[in-house]
DNA sequence: TTAGGGTTAGAC
DNA sequence: GTCTAACCCTAA
């Protein structure tokens, strides 16, 4: 189209258009359709977040390496593409959104009317187990070695993506999901597995939820003692396809996957016959982790809802007896 | 400059 | 009519 070739002959200079360019440009697309976001596009900006850190949108305009493939792109339209990116990356459509938005309002409520209440933060909300988008599957990587071990190695990289993503108001559950996602080939279940280690992460006190669900790496965490940051955990394993750190959650790096694919298509029917039974074997017994994962964390999450109820009759109770000395006896007794 | 809420176009 | 993605507006 005319105006579009218009614009990208500014795209041809050298310097990033300013929001007013783009914004004067837009003026003379009143009317036009949508600009629909290319895979291009999408891909540097996700390159751009993975090394400025997602908010610095500005900074991934400017970026030469990006500037190029953003460059009929604002930084509100980078913001924005995000968003949707975050949005779609959770499996949240506008009923989840809604549905979250009601629950967190009703939780606040909760919270003015019991501010004594047993925490279950509703930075939690995102929490839920959500619909899972299965990537790829291992059948060597994934090995089910106990529960312990394998969640270590999700420490791993959920602090090696918070680590590198350096937003500085910390990363959420989503950024850091599509940046595992993008650097690794995670297992199905995945996101379950993600949302149950942060909780305990929080937990533990290795990691430190600050506003808006997002999570830093405690200052005093053990993970990354001896570690250079900034510097790929699974480095060595990336040098080391075939090394010893196979044992447990192992994400494949796509280019392992390509290897693994081209070695498949060699393979005679009975080889690939006898692989895939493998895999589908290992698969499953690696969901079987995950639900496992997810359980527990549904379980706690009943605990923490069970104890808020608990907590607010107490108060309902000390309001409505003024006899609070009767009342802290029987919660003496409940609690031994 | 950015975040977040709101609006709207387009696909289904 | 519903849903998603792109776009707009405004406060900080």
């Amino acid at each position: 189209m005319f105006d579009f070739d218009i614009l990208q002959l500014i795209c041809d200079q050298d310097s990033v258009p300013s929001n007013a360019i783009i914004e004067d440009f837009g003026l003379l697309l009143m009317g036009a359709p949508k600009q629909k976001w290319t895979a291009e596009e999408e891909s540097a900006l996700k390159a751009g977040v993975r090394k400025h850190g997602a908010g610095k949108w500005r900074t991934i305009l400017k970026d030469p390496e990006f500037s190029g493939t953003l460059c009929l792109r604002s930084n509100v339209d980078l913001k924005d593409k995000w968003r949707n990116l975050s949005v779609t990356a959770n499996g949240w459509g506008s009923r989840e959104k809604a549905r979250i938005a009601m629950k967190r309002s009703q939780q606040i409520v909760k919270h003015d009317n019991s501010p004594k209440a047993v925490s279950t933060s509703i930075e939690d909300s995102d929490d839920e187990i959500l619909d899972i988008k299965p990537i790829a599957v291992s059948s060597e990587n994934i090995h089910v070695t106990g529960q312990k071990r394998s969640f270590s190695r999700i420490d791993n990289l959920i602090l090696e993506a918070i680590t590198n993503l350096k937003e500085p108001t910390g990363s959420n559950k989503t950024t850091i999901a599509m940046y595992i996602e993008d650097q690794y080939w995670p297992p199905p279940d995945f996101t379950q597995l993600l949302s149950a280690k942060l909780k305990t992460l929080t937990a533990s006190g290795r990691l430190i939820k600050v506003v808006k669900r997002r999570y830093r790496i405690a200052p005093t965490s053990a993970f990354l003692k001896g570690k250079p940051s900034n510097v790929s955990i699974y480095e060595g394993r990336q040098r080391e396809p075939s090394g010893s750190v196979v044992d447990d959650f192992t994400p494949l790096l796509r280019s392992q996957v390509d290897v693994e694919l081209a070695r498949m298509r060699n393979m005679t029917a009975q080889e690939a016959a006898a692989a895939a039974a493998q895999a589908v074997a290992e698969a499953e017994a690696a969901m079987a982790q995950a639900e496992e994962a997810a359980k527990e964390a549904e379980a706690a999450e009943a605990d923490a809802e069970a104890a808020q109820a608990f907590a607010e009759a107490a108060l309902l109770t000390i309001k409505n007896r003024k006899t609070a000395d009767l009342v802290i006896s029987f919660l003496a007794i409940s609690i031994m």
